[in-house]
DNA sequence: ACAAAAGTGTTTACCTTACACCCATGA
DNA sequence: TCATGGGTGTAAGGTAAACACTTTTGT
């Protein structure tokens, strides 16, 4: 058996922050080091001594991004030795979606170093964070189908049509419109506002708002 | 911020072992100390320096209760630092199955101090190991209605109203002997064999077997 | 007028549920 | 012969999928 002082380990919890850009399911990454042909990494860090897990990956995600106050849950937690050469750390992983339009989160996204890619194209990432991230966005899918947690992605109003975007950008296929709307309206989670989006040169498109903003619904 | 040296924590690997006993849901705990009044724990134990997760968990499984190369799979990861007053353990929260006539599962659990108690009246327990049983259980109940896992309870050769008592254990609901049985038939998963089960006074039960034993199929 | 996205129903196929009686055996 | 669990089919309801045209706006 091992001497205990090798009992005890690193342990970090890091973030994988989906939000969508341009129609496109984004995670947020941060620089490894400062040079140019660096690699990226998800924001994260140590949890500390007496630190509960999900409030380390809030700590963390909020020291490497600025973001705080979004949607977080646990993932999964990762371990393999060889992750690092040198020194073996434990990653207890979780994933947040953070609203397209939310000013505030997209203020502070700006502050800092971290960046907004595309799932689709990852830059080359630090240690196993791309399977990480592969594993989220597993997950993210999985849930679309029994869950209202797409609904995070959402600004405070927005169209029908938006919320299809969302679907068709996690899964990565075209869904039928009126299928589509049929199924969400039918889960009674959404109500009509008033107002109607104008934006290009086409008919406006109603504005809904979630009747329950924060709480996922779990259905089946 | 913390010094370095509190940054690194003490990681344990624990199990809910599950098996169904007198068409019972249980599951296998080892007493805390050697006292009466003990309290019971989870099997399990500190991650070493380079080891697997799975592999922590396997070990420490073994080295508790004599079980090996059983169904084990990654459950969830608690850490709530008040778990203990003196000193934090990360748990990494694994389950396995073990088939209800697995002789060799039979003769190693028997070994040791370990004991099954069924799901629905366990002992008390350490810290929050009951509360890591529950969420297993709930992850257990979920994945009946959309893999093949219920099948890692059966023996080599089983009737199909034994798998349907397996599933009424862990749901704790009653379910259709002929909806049951076109469901699980419709799954593909199960061949018969020449073979029935000729216990008591009643018409003997087909037996079947697994098409690929060892293999849990995910669908939908 | 036309381009571009919004909005709207019906039909079909499939899957899920409810439900009751005969069969083979051991005592 | 009887008690016990094994074994079987059908009808109804509900859910999911396919599918095309009209509406409203900006240019």
């Amino acid at each position: 058996m091992n001497a205990p002082h090798n009992d005890i380990l690193p342990v970090s919890a890091d973030v994988v922050v989906f939000t969508m850009r341009e129609d496109c399911l984004s995670v947020l990454l941060v620089p490894e080091g400062k040079r140019v042909g660096h690699r990226w990494r998800l924001p994260g860090g140590l949890i500390r001594d007496r630190e509960r897990l999900d409030r380390a990956a809030e700590r963390n995600l909020q020291r490497d991004t600025g973001l705080s106050g979004v949607f977080l849950e646990q993932l999964y937690t990762f371990g393999a030795p060889d992750r690092v050469s040198e020194q073996r750390v434990i990653t207890v992983a979780y994933y947040a979606l953070v609203s397209a339009l939310n000013p505030t989160a997209t203020k502070q996204m700006s502050i800092g170093a971290a960046r907004l890619f595309p799932v689709n194209s990852l830059p080359v990432m630090m240690l196993d964070h791309d399977a990480i991230v592969g594993c989220a966005h597993r997950r993210l899918a999985a849930k679309l189908e029994y869950s209202t947690i797409a609904l995070q992605f959402m600004p405070n109003r927005f169209p029908l049509s938006g919320l299809q975007r969302v679907y068709e950008a996690i899964l990565g296929t075209a869904l039928d419109k009126r299928n589509f709307r049929k199924r969400i309206l039918a889960l009674d989670c959404l109500e009509e506002t008033p107002d109607f989006a104008r934006n290009g040169r086409h008919r406006p498109a109603r504005l809904y708002r979630i009747k329950t903003p924060g709480r996922v619904e779990i259905f089946k």
